[in-house]
DNA sequence: CACTTTTGTTAGAAAGATTCCAGAGAACCT
DNA sequence: AGGTTCTCTGGAATCTTTCTAACAAAAGTG
């Protein structure tokens, strides 16, 4: 009873839901995102699956990359030269980013959800906004780089 | 014993700790910063601040922005566009973001210490980080938006 | 104080990232 | 299958950010 795309096919189900087009494309990179943990900029997305696409275009990935995040299925994660990074959202997690190497990591808390319920709390009360989405990303250093002996600036 | 400009001071102190030259353009760009609540991207700043100092240059803004950022003396924003705001960081708040109208309000919470220490503690154990820093935005529709009937796709 | 050294600024050019566009092609519904 | 509508492509256009070299200003030295 183990399908190896279960996770896909229920990404797919999503995307029929929002009455958006399942395209090769949006199929090929979909499944880049959610079997790769490495948070990829757009421009290596469009290297690693140009080879299988021949054709694939780099405005296709922006586009779908774009449609994505609307969609709430990936998030973007701020990269420390401005640019953004790309990460399949289909369980809440939160990051951990080191600010010396890029490296970002997966942290998955059960309080995750409780946490995200005090912090909408508090929001909402002071501001009025309804809420659906929280992204929290901690900074720091990385074992690695803390073995190093790497120091920040500040 | 209200110094208006209190605060100003203390961060000019926080530049001359880190031996980090005070000059007019700094100066200039940080007050500006301390004193708009509106989270410019660089493009408003440089727009604003060039009527004042004819001869301030757009590379000064960007390199300075950059500065703070790594002084941690100011945050950068993710912008709906995939551009970037900044945000004064005076006192450690977090944000509501408008996915409609991409407004930004800052959140004072008393409880952000505390939810800070749980989300550090469980993400060194998990990870191996060490921590300095922790961005928290939550994504959703300002009381405007919600007033206007404006919905969201997903 | 002059002198030396370091650091910051400017303006324009360059590099890089992202979006736009029109036509060709593909997905979905019945 | 047919037709409608949406999507993709590839190159150009645009926007953003960084780089460079020359100059200016400030800090440190004795």
């Amino acid at each position: 009873m183990k399908e190896p795309d279960a996770t896909l096919s229920t990404a797919l189900d999503k995307l029929r839901e929002q009455h958006v087009r399942i395209t090769p494309q949006r199929k090929l990179i979909l499944d880049y995102l959610m079997t790769h943990e490495n948070h990829p900029p757009v421009e290596e997305i469009y290297k690693e699956l140009a080879p299988q696409m021949a054709t694939l275009s780099l405005a296709t990935v922006y586009n779908t990359l774009n449609l994505f995040v609307e969609l709430g299925i990936v998030i973007e994660i701020p990269n420390e030269n401005g640019g953004v990074r790309y990460d399949f959202f289909g369980r809440p997690h939160y990051h951990a980013i080191c600010e010396n190497c890029g490296k970002v990591t997966d942290i998955y808390d059960p309080n995750l959800p409780q946490i995200d319920g005090m912090l909408q709390n508090t929001a909402k009360k002071q501001s009025g906004y309804s809420f659906n989405a929280c992204h929290i990303e901690l900074y720091g250093l990385c074992p690695e780089c803390q073995a190093k002996g790497v120091t920040l600036a500040s």
